[in-house]
DNA sequence: TTTTAGCACTCAATGAAGGAGAGTGCTAAT
DNA sequence: ATTAGCACTCTCCTTCATTGAGTGCTAAAA
């Protein structure tokens, strides 16, 4: 089950991959044998395309056109036979530059790096932010005009949450400090589902007479944790318009649409191996009709114990052995600078 | 120079246009005698579309086709004929629903609000959140693990900016408490614009042994609010694809370009009258070659002292009467909603 | 004077017909 | 096992005629 093809029917699959990668058009014997240096006619050639195509691993789009990599020959090829293609120097800086500059602030750094990695590999690019167990680190109430507090939540991920409540008028900028020092105090470094009963028991007979004040806040901190609110960066919109399948504006109407989903990418992106290497999912493997056409390259990246995914879609006639060599570079810098600074 | 044509013109070139809006096939005179109740015969409105055309009104793709409607056709209805179309009740519901369940958070009430208007009109529908003088409301820095501190600003506007900064090992978060007390009590309700060196010069001198602290801080303040931080909202890139114009990919192309660009999109936004009523801008009004087949309808919202805009991006083929109603209905909703929140 | 009917004319869109060209599969020769 | 040769297939492009919607103009009707 491991290399089925030989040597030789691997050196053509490839061949005709990477032709057909860059040029999106079917490839003939002819160009093959011409192109690409391993010294065999077009008629030798053909005879091992029609083997190939009956394998399952290329695809005629009809009778006198050239080949086409099937699904399973996309497969074949990204699990047996590419090599990742280191990015250059000048990409590699162009990444770590990105990242370091404004390494301090989480969002812009994922959306940075995405919007980088758009620009150099012409797909779509996808990032979602680190999630995973959300530890508090800070919890604050400011006085915001008569009658309102707002809430900020600090996670230990540098996420921030804000949000503004109702209090009651008679509350003092003092008093949403002590409040804020009782909560903190007590829930410092929980996690969303170690806040039992017990303990919001225990802050409520703290500061019985900011009960009211403490209903709202509360509400709006579960809230704020429960609801998953991964950040989704998208970009690269623009440039996938130069990739000659969505010339076709039906196909292109199906990315949008997949792109405009939060949630479904977020799940898209997450349900990958989850490993910290890089992922690929070629076409029907999603098992989803509207994505048949597609290909997904995720690459996970670690900070502290959390986890996010920086991600690249596009058609699958995709340049794997690039963008896999982008991603995990870029992954492996956002790890590394990101960990420097909230990594435990 | 007021209106220049007669009544019958003007419904002539109001039906026509109605129609176009509607088919998006030139239209001929045929058409408009029989679906629009003007009792006359195809000669006549032929006759009177000859005229409209030579007045620049109307233009005509090719001698055997029907009329379209000319940039200065279209500015004439907007501006004479055209009523601004009232929301239906179910739309106003969806609309004030939305922001009302939302409205404690402002970022995603005006991403919601930007969402509902896509959805509505099937154009592209773009958002600023509110800008303008910002005025401090609270500075928080709090201790993030060993050597970091993260730096909270929150405007008088409701947003929230924040960043992790490096300090010396030593200070604790008592003392990121203190120094958080003194900025505040000597920054409290100013403009970026009135922090003085004077002002500066006092907080360095009652915290001169936080220096090194209070350096990171006032950088990440300052560039937290000179970089006018205008979150710009974008939407409806899918539905905007059912337009027929856009079939033609090369002109999606450079719609998506404009909506990649986070500063231009913000200046044409808020370039417009400014003032709080709706504004309409159609195609070469703009000067700009790339957008001179887009027409721009944007509302403005009046948060307090402080302005946003909502806007659809469009084909110059827009629904302007019904585009026009939304925005209306939906920046006053928002303005009336948010003002109750953080107005003064 | 204004409106309408009639008619010849124009031009894009559609579809059929006929190469041209690229690529194949098969067979026979190397 | 490889390759040259050749007939065959199928898309793409061009050409050409047809169709039909819509016009402008003229002359009749209101």
């Amino acid at each position: 089950m491991r290399s089925m093809l030989n040597e030789r029917q691997e050196r053509i699959l490839a061949a005709l991959i990477e032709d057909f990668i860059e040029m999106a058009e079917p490839v003939g014997s002819r160009t093959i044998s011409r192109k690409h240096g391993l010294g065999l006619s077009p008629a030798t050639i053909r005879n091992e395309m029609a083997d190939l195509e009956e394998m399952g691993y290329l695809d005629q789009p009809h009778a006198s056109a050239g080949r086409v990599p099937s699904e399973r020959g996309y497969r074949y090829y990204v699990d047996n036979v590419m090599k990742p293609e280191e990015p250059c120097g000048e990409e590699k800086e162009l990444i770590t530059a990105h990242i370091k500059t404004k390494a301090r602030e989480i969002a812009t750094v994922i959306k940075q790096t995405g919007s980088i990695i758009a620009q150099l590999t012409r797909y779509a690019a996808l990032a979602v932010s680190p999630c995973g167990k959300s530890v508090y680190r800070h919890i604050q109430l400011v006085h915001f005009g008569p009658g309102q507090a707002m809430v900020l939540v600090v996670l230990a991920s540098g996420e921030v949450f804000h949000r503004v409540i109702p209090i009651p008028e008679g509350i003092t900028s003092y008093d949403l400090e002590g409040i804020s020092g009782v909560i903190n105090a007590n829930l410092k470094g929980l996690t969303v589902k170690d806040i039992k009963f017990t303990i919001l028991r225990e802050i409520y007979t703290e500061l019985s007479r900011y009960r009211n004040v403490l209903d709202h806040a509360f509400e709006f901190i579960q809230e704020a944790l429960a609801t998953k609110e991964e950040y989704v960066y998208r970009g690269g919109l623009q440039s996938i318009l130069s990739q000659p399948e969505f010339k076709n504006v039906e196909r292109l109407r199906t990315l949008m649409g997949l792109l405009e989903q939060d949630e479904f990418l977020c799940d898209l992106l997450t349900s990958g191996t989850g490993r910290k290497g890089v992922d690929i999912r070629i076409g029907r493997e999603f098992n989803r009709e509207d994505i048949r056409e597609l290909s997904l390259v995720t690459a996970g990246y670690q900070i502290g114990k959390i986890g996010g995914v920086l991600a690249v879609l596009g058609p699958t006639r995709m340049r794997y052995a690039r963008v896999v060599g982008l991603l995990r570079y870029a992954a492996e810098s956002l790890s590394e600078e990101m960990d420097k600074i909230f990594g435990r």
